[in-house]
DNA sequence: ACATTATAAC
């Protein structure tokens, strides 16, 4: 900058700048990095008539050198030459270190023989640059080997020294620490600093020490890379104490650094020596040093380490005085940390510690907090945290749009939709992650998605197939099967061909609204749009012909499947078995069974159920038995239901304790959360009652309750997890330790959707008295029926409560 | 009068 400076000046004043003065400024440049800047000058001079000589040239070659374009400067190389300048050993050397940071030791010994022919002896220099190319890729033996000739000098021996140490070879460095002894050569600081590090490296912490302190006696005076080398070779090892000691003495010389803090301040980090890494950080903001960035951030994981979301917390107010630059960026540091790790509401504290001092958060960091506060965070903190996004940066700012339009879609499908039209008209398009619909459907909330799919498509142009698959699903799944074919029309129109797996779920969607026609229409259409049916589509149709009794047509398929060559899979075999069960042709059943064991494709649970069910049926118990302990033994269990069915027909004819038996070995291959899990799909209300009794019996009544609760949350979902904390909290209350394995359960459940902060907002609710002791009330009367075994009115009562604790929330 | 080589921390 100051030779730019002059330069202008002298051309103020008209005086014609010369060759020297030209490559004075370019070699500044090359230095700096600026190669840009090089070229515009060569122009320039050239322009003026000011010819360029080799040391211009080869300033400049050092410029592409830098900026990593080798083959530039060896182009240019070439060029000088076919100008009939001659080139010496400045330009080779500079050309062989370039090569070298390439990797191209081809080129480099290619070079130096090139030398030779042209009688250009290379000097130490030139060498060095060979074996510091040699040493930097792992390959410094080889270096030590080649040059052992050469006379080295004393950065010769630096440089050997380096490499073998960052090799970790501990021979290499005693031996060339021997030759550098004999050599008699003078130490200069960097060859001191590499030998200290040498030191640290082989473990000798006495030597490292004692050459440490001998060199003001050489002469020399320790720099900051001394320092640093001391301090981070005694961390590195643990020893805190005597890098604090060479700490001290660095406070104490005439050397000022940053990187020395940043060393000491990283060592007693990793040693978890927080506050005291705090007190340096404060001393070298008080110094006026920048704070590196890396090094905040690993104070805010160690702050973290030692005390959690608190620490980083403290840690940010202690630094309360630094440079609003610098603590800017810190906060935004600790509140992406925060958030990261799941302490939303820690992270907004942070902030308005922020705002109090007129900082601004940057725009991704404000995105991933309200991210946070959206998606299972503190409602009410969301509303306040738009309004200072879209103070501070405005709807022109996509990334604000974006998110505002998220949380309205999350709220309400009118306003979200007028919101983006207004959006699309007066600013841009809103784009929207498809991941949201995702969200809208687990809400509950599938027409809505569906309705701003259809109305905001251009805010959906991200949309892939997987994620209309998705949609088409749902719908189908709920019972909106034209919707899922008007999706799937409305994605071709959009680019997004549907593909087997969307149109198996519109398969299934269309059987389960008992629209077996317009499945089977369907099917036969696949191949005019060019689509394979899959197994699973075959599986899905055949067996809701099995179902619909239409066996005739069911093996149709079946036949038309395997002349296609697509193999059936153990859910098609299991369609006609169940059938065959479920008529009591078991002689059937059992024929498919073992066709399909010599087909070696292994039978399920299901496989078993049904087969036990129609055992059932028929009132073999014996043979539902005997076919049970037959599959246990080749590990294959059955399902609830099939459990189930053998404690129904063994009740039926009064074997009690055969029944109690069956149903403790249920309980042993099941968990309850694992029934939990079945209650809305697989087990009908019969058998959570068989279920219960069984519970009851057993005088788990806790446990009973907790199945209760579980079904309160499926049958009531907008309640999500509340009702069942709330009661959980009211049992822990009313029976103490009886029920803490309930609500173990019932919070593992919890954890489960992740919905903490709604745990403890039901806390909150739950402190108002006159909640629990309305629990309280159910509570005892449902005991008292449940040990009674009157689960019909238990059930009625149970009903009762789930509706007035409804009307609560 | 101008050009080339070795060392520290996250």
């Amino acid at each position: 900058m100051e030779a730019l400076r002059k330069y202008r000046e002298m051309v103020e004043r008209g005086i014609n700048p010369d060759t020297v003065s030209y490559t004075v400024l370019i070699d500044g440049f090359s230095k700096e990095g600026s190669v840009g800047k090089v070229v515009g000058f060569l122009k320039k001079m050239l322009k003026d008539g000011v010819m360029p000589n080799v040391i211009t040239y080869t300033a400049i070659m050092l410029g592409f050198c830098k900026e990593g374009k080798f083959e530039k400067a060896f182009r240019l190389f070439k060029e000088v030459q076919d100008m009939g300048i001659e080139v010496d050993e400045f330009m080779y050397a500079t050309l062989i270190d370039g090569a070298c940071r390439k990797g191209d030791f081809d080129c480099v010994f290619h070079l130096l023989d090139e030398m030779e022919k042209k009688g250009i002896k290379p000097s130490v220099v030139t060498y060095n640059i060979v074996i510091n190319g040699l040493c930097k890729v792992g390959r410094t033996s080889e270096a030590d080997n080649v040059f052992k000739e050469v006379a080295g000098d004393i950065i010769t021996y630096s440089t050997l020294l380096y490499g073998y140490t960052e090799e970790g070879n501990i021979k290499g460095i005693i031996k060339t620490k021997e030759k550098l002894e004999k050599s008699g050569l003078c130490m200069d600081v960097v060859a001191c600093n590499i030998l200290i590090k040498a030191f640290f490296m082989v473990g000798a912490f006495e030597d490292a020490r004692a050459l440490y302190q001998a060199m003001p006696e050489m002469d020399l005076n320790a720099d900051s890379i001394t320092y640093c080398t001391m301090i981070d070779g005694y961390c590195k090892v643990g020893r805190i104490e005597e890098a604090l000691e060479v700490f001290d003495e660095y406070r104490v010389s005439l050397v000022s650094s940053v990187a020395c803090y940043n060393c000491i301040i990283s060592g007693l980090c990793k040693q978890g020596m927080v506050d005291m890494a705090i007190q340096v950080i404060i001393e070298l903001g008080e110094k006026g040093f920048i704070l590196d960035m890396g090094i905040s951030m690993m104070l805010i994981r160690a702050a973290f380490a030692q005390m959690g979301a608190v620490g980083v917390m403290n840690f940010v107010y202690k630094l309360e005085n630094f440079g609003s630059d610098t603590y800017n960026s810190l906060c935004d540091d600790a509140i992406r940390f925060l958030c990261k790790r799941g302490f939303v509401e820690t992270a907004t504290e942070v902030y308005f510690v922020m705002r109090r001092k007129g900082l601004i958060l940057m725009k991704s960091s404000y995105n991933l907090v309200l991210e946070k506060l959206i998606y299972g965070g503190t409602t009410s903190l969301v509303g306040p945290f738009l309004n200072f996004f879209l103070k501070d940066y405005g709807l022109v700012e996509p990334i604000v749009g974006k998110i505002l339009a998220q949380y309205l879609c999350l709220n309400n499908t009118d306003i979200a939709l007028r919101f983006l039209k207004k959006m699309k008209e007066q600013v841009s398009t809103v784009s929207l992650p498809p991941s949201i619909l995702k969200n809208i459907v687990k809400e509950g909330r599938l027409l809505d998605a569906y309705k701003l799919i259809l109305e905001a498509s251009e805010s959906f142009a991200d949309m892939d197939v997987v994620d209309y698959s998705f949609l088409v699903h749902a719908l189908c799944k709920e019972g909106y099967p034209n919707q899922a074919l008007n999706l799937c029309s409305f994605a071709k129109n959009n680019g997004i061909t549907p593909n087997i797996v969307t149109y198996n779920s519109v398969i299934n969607g269309l059987c389960c609204q008992g629209c077996l026609v317009e499945a089977l229409r369907l099917f036969d259409s696949l191949e005019r749009i060019g689509l394979v049916p899959s197994t699973v589509t075959y599986a899905t149709l055949i067996d809701n012909l099995c179902k619909q009794g239409l066996l005739l047509e069911a093996k149709n398929l079946f036949n038309g499947m395997m002349y296609k060559g697509c193999k059936p899979n153990i859910r098609v075999y299991n369609s006609f078995i169940d059938n065959y069960c479920k008529f009591g042709q078991m002689d059937e059943a059992l024929k498919l069974l073992s066709d399909l064991e010599n087909k070696s494709v292994k039978p399920e649970e299901f496989t078993v159920s049904a087969l036990i069910y129609g055992y059932c049926m028929k009132g073999d118990m014996e043979g539902a038995l005997t076919f049970y302990s037959e599959f246990k033994m080749k590990n294959v269990s059955p399902d609830f239901l099939g459990f189930i069915h053998m404690v129904r027909g063994l009740c039926a004819k009064g074997r009690m304790e055969e029944a109690r038996s069956i149903l403790r070995e249920m309980l042993q291959t099941k968990s309850v959360v694992e029934l939990i899990n079945n209650i809305d799909t697989k087990i009908e209300s019969e058998s959570i009652e068989s279920f219960l009794v069984f519970l009851c019996d057993q005088g788990s009544i806790q446990e009973a309750l907790v199945v209760l609760n579980e079904i309160a949350s499926i049958l009531f979902p907008s309640q999500k997890w509340f009702t069942v904390h709330q009661e959980s909290q009211a049992l822990n209350n009313g029976l103490k330790s009886e029920t803490l394995s309930a609500v173990s359960t019932v919070s593992a459940g919890s954890n489960k959707i992740s919905d903490s902060d709604g745990a403890a907002e039901c806390y909150d609710i739950g402190k108002e008295e006159s909640q629990f002791r309305s629990f309280d009330f159910y509570y005892s009367l449902l005991s008292s029926l449940c040990s009674k075994g009157e689960l019909h009115k238990a059930n009625k009562i149970m009903n009762d409560m789930l509706s007035s604790l409804q009307g609560d929330m």
